[in-house]
DNA sequence: TAATTAACGCAACAAAGTCGCATTAGCTAT
DNA sequence: ATAGCTAATGCGACTTTGTTGCGTTAATTA
């Protein structure tokens, strides 16, 4: 169970790294030039998340987007509460900087946000 | 273009106004025991979407739900900008009634608020 | 350098949702 | 009431997204 260093998790990591959004499965695999399986991407992304290199945000589309947090690599205990912005014309999703409180009901316990709001950025808003 | 009443149509709506939660796919073709064909469900959903009888939340478990709003019966122009709540023990997505506001950064224009909560719920943390 | 086992590639599988098409049945106007 | 129009249905095929089993490869450690 300890993390091995290879050469398709450190692709898909620059890949990340590279990308200042956050990336969903086929934009990983195009960007890999499909020199990489596609159940091996899978399961780098699912262990990312794992190990909190990551995180994974649930779009509207219903696909899977994994994105790098900046405090992901300083603070260990952090949370994401904070929304993500899907464009509907050029399909960038973005993690917004500002954290969200939501006060749930009496009795509830939160375990995982997932905020996901989408419509067209600033970029491509202007076009 | 006009819609018609079919019974497929209000089973689906018999069912979705019994339920005071938000129902998926597979919850309404269980609650109609199978009496009506998958695709004519997601049909019927879909509709409902778009005329605004419904509002759709894409959950982080990657399913869609459906739920009544109250406003949406009432008032004609009306925002969804609340959060879902879905218990991982119990399955339930319920709506939480408080409206939020996101301020997007400059030149972004929202079209779809998707916010899910999960984890466990007040009847569920007691047990 | 050898042993251990995490990670890989491939294939099969599963779940969620859509779509084409022939048939059925609401609605409307006669 | 009846006929015509076409929305809605059922069925099947299909797509997309993601997971899992298994035999093989290769990263780490001793
Ligand atoms: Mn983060
Ligand atoms: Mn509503
Ligand atoms: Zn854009
Ligand atoms: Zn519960």
């Amino acid at each position: 169970m300890k993390r091995r260093n290879t050469p398709s998790k450190t692709a898909v990591l620059s890949v990340l790294e590279r990308a200042n959004t956050a990336l969903s499965h086929d934009m990983l695999e195009e960007a890999l030039d499909g020199t990489i399986d596609r159940a091996t991407i899978y399961r780098i992304l699912n262990r990312f998340c794992e190990d909190g290199l990551t995180h994974r945000i649930v779009a509207d589309d219903g696909k899977q987007y994994f994105a790098l947090c900046e405090e992901c690599n300083h603070q260990k205990a952090h949370s994401h509460n904070h929304f993500h912005f899907r464009c509907l014309q050029c399909e960038r999703v973005e993690c917004l900087s500002n954290e969200v409180s939501v006060n749930l009901p009496k009795g509830y316990r939160a375990e995982n946000f997932n905020g996901v709001i989408s419509g067209v950025c600033n970029r491509c808003a202007v076009a």
